[in-house]
DNA sequence: ACCTGGATAGAGCGTTCGTTCTAGAGATGT
DNA sequence: ACATCTCTAGAACGAACGCTCTATCCAGGT
């Protein structure tokens, strides 16, 4: 029998070692994209050897690429959610939202952009898992926006639209700020998409 | 002295090297992304040698690449300028240009999406000298719309802002389009934009 | 005390990467 | 004719890639 406290450390340090190469790699492939990023770079920056790499993940490179993005599309619907519920006018939680986005990408340097969009594009030609994970990450954030709007009242298909275009309008625009090491471009994308919503009152 | 065929033939050769180096990695740099893209499968597929590419580029593959990503942003911006020419109608105009990209990206099997966001993306932690010509070809097809709307009698400080919108949102949607392998993330686009843009009416 | 199986550790595999280098082909100027 | 220069050709280099493999560690059950 062992004490609590050892159970505790156990436990962490065993699904912690997996966790820790599920952020690492979705941090990494975040900022450098799919193929820019190594396997050993990840069990380096994770504090995980590459043994431990290839043991929980026997997919190898794919699989990790695939939990990371998993893991950074549930990251981002918690931002999403909270972001959207922070005000009652759905056009000033969508402009929030990017003000949001434009600080948190200006804190990182310019560097942590959208989560998925690197990996997808580079993975477009072949690697349906990593290209699968990405469009559903895609289709989780709409789905947030698209009920935000329908529970203010939008008809179904107003609402479907909008979503579609808030979350594109939002990817394109943090591209934008971060080639050009800006906020602007978010700021003024939420600006008009706040006033795209409004005109539908 | 030689015939005016030979010098034609030599001329074209001399140039033509270069040129079917340049087209070739800008269309596997837009496929395949920077990293992911080689220079020796550059040469490959543009029948040139690794000396010729050297030779010709002698600053490796970073130069090979910004040439290619300022061919492709020249050869959009010819795509943008048609486009918005096609209607008077700023909201038409905007329209027609999400429908035509939708068409074309189909047309290439979601592939061939925006040639400048994929480079863009993966070398923002270092790489200057591409992601300034990524920059720069996003300033330049701002600025054709900029123009358009303001030909149109839109205030300047709208016109600056829609145009940053429009460029971000017409890229979100078609990394949307690419990722869902559907022409319609940029069909509903192009329609709120157009809604958007007679707003200011 | 012994065994078992999950987790860690890293050397080493074959391949491909970007780049460098030398050799030669072909047209031009003298 | 010869020398010169641009361009082509591809072998070879060191480094890094993804991945496989064996060895070791250590907690839990018997």
């Amino acid at each position: 029998m062992q004490t609590a406290a050892e159970t505790a450390a156990t436990t962490a340090s065993r699904t912690g070692t997996r966790d820790r190469i599920v952020v690492t790699a979705a941090r990494l492939i975040q900022r450098q994209g799919y193929v820019g990023t190594g396997i050993k770079q990840i069990a380096q920056e994770a504090r995980a050897t590459l043994g431990s790499v290839y043991h929980f993940f026997p997919g190898g490179k794919e699989a990790v690429a695939v939990a990371a993005i998993e893991h950074s599309g549930a990251e981002f619907s918690v931002f999403l959610r909270e972001a959207l519920g922070s005000a009652q006018d759905p056009a000033e939680a969508v402009e929030h939202c990017a003000v949001r986005l434009a600080e948190e990408l200006r804190a990182s340097g310019w560097v942590d952009g959208c989560p998925v969009t690197a990996a997808a594009l580079e993975t477009l030609g072949g690697e349906t898992r990593i290209q699968q994970a990405c469009a559903e990450a895609l289709r989780d954030w709409e789905a947030l926006v698209r009920e935000k709007l329908l529970g203010c009242g939008f008809a179904a298909d107003d609402a479907r639209e909008l979503a579609t275009t808030v979350i594109g309008a939002l990817e394109g625009a943090e591209v934008t700020a971060q080639v050009n090491r800006s906020e602007e471009p978010l700021r003024v994308t939420g600006r008009q998409l706040a006033r795209l919503l409004r005109s539908y009152a």
